[in-house]
DNA sequence: AGTATATCCGAATGATATTCGGAAAGTATT
DNA sequence: AATACTTTCCGAATATCATTCGGATATACT
């Protein structure tokens, strides 16, 4: 039967890819042979050539899929929230808890892939940046409702809060996830969003102006 | 002579570094064969290993070169500058600077140098701590002068600070420094620390109070 | 059963990092 | 200047690893 026929490719396909991935996130992408991921996954060498071109193309289709299913995630989970703020702090929150459960993913994309010297031309890279891409619009949102500042740049916002959301996750990627990822996250998020809101006319805490300056 | 032994010992050194620094840098990593560099270097593979251990030490040695240079460096030109604010700006605009004087390290830095599975174990990452250390001391001094927020917590502000200059760093090497790294800069900083004085006595602009919640 | 197709592997092949043994060049000593 | 010593270098192995080839084995279809 052909549905079976494909179930069985693709239950070896994520055999290999589980494999790898635990193998690349354990030892990196280039300590890591062909030979060992093979001996994991239970096939040999020349057969793992039946499902991916190579080792590059390997490495690449693990954060692709992961990627892929964030991107179908992420509008669900915006979904009928209301206010930049709100949106900005569910965006951050999902993100890390993603992260948080498949920090090998998250380990390749943010430690092995940038490395790729084309890593610009690939199909991950423009997902990442309809990832990304949400919050601009938020930011957009958030200046013409004036709950954010209106003079306040989205793609100098997105700098700082992509910015800082990658340093928090790479810092506990590195540090081998000794500790939450949602630790101080809350403090963090406010002091960005002060930077984000001040002088716009409903800031956090309620109805209040920023400082004059007369 | 022993000086003039040393010397050329050090030149036909440094002829290397250069080598791979810019195939590493053009390349990646993965891509560039010891071939290429002691080519490139005009000698043979062989004798590279007289001066190197191996192909991951030379791509080690180059980010540790620049990094503890830059060390020496840092202190000097903060010396004589006054109030949290201005170190900060200073911090931030000689890094920038930095970073497109010699883009080459920067690029090894930024986008290989953290995949090296044992990263953290260098003796490059001790030194970009202690180049990161600064900012903790900047940020203690102003919570201390009231020049900042009170409550700030200088590890919140240093991830936020450097996520950003990392992140926007990075975007520009990714984009092939095909713009100024200064493009924006003044706002984004500006951005920042607004997030950082808010509530303190003397925010930028002169004095002013924060909004009263009451 | 028989044929076609998918899946697999042992054994080459080729590229590349690293080592070995010794030559060539330079330096110091007499 | 000749000798001994040290540094610097390289051609030729060696070892590791990614990738390919040719064919074997299992599975699906008629």
């Amino acid at each position: 039967m052909a549905a079976s026929l494909k179930n069985r490719k693709e239950s070896t396909k994520n055999r290999i890819i589980e494999a790898a991935k635990a193998l690349f996130a354990d030892q990196g992408y280039t300590k890591t042979t062909i030979a060992d991921i093979s001996r994991q996954a239970g096939l040999s060498e020349a057969a793992l050539y039946e499902y991916f071109q190579g080792k590059e193309d390997l490495l690449l289709t693990i954060p692709d899929l992961w990627v892929c299913d964030l991107i179908e995630d992420l509008e669900r989970q915006l979904f009928g929230i209301k206010g930049a703020v709100n949106r900005l702090r569910k965006y951050l929150w999902w993100y890390c808890r993603r992260v948080e459960e498949s920090p090998l993913d998250a380990k390749i994309v943010y430690l092995f892939l940038k490395t790729n010297a084309n890593f610009m031309q690939t199909e991950v890279y423009s997902n990442v940046k309809v990832l990304y891409g949400y919050l601009l619009e938020i930011f957009e949102e958030g200046r013409r409702t004036k709950e954010l500042r209106p003079d306040l740049d989205p793609r100098i916002a997105r700098n700082i809060f992509i910015g800082t959301m990658e340093h928090i996750i790479t810092l506990w990627l590195l540090r081998d996830r000794a500790y939450s990822l949602f630790e101080n996250l809350e403090e963090t998020f406010d002091l960005m969003v002060g930077a984000f809101t001040r002088g716009a006319e409903t800031p956090r805490g309620g109805p209040a102006k920023g400082p004059d300056i007369h």
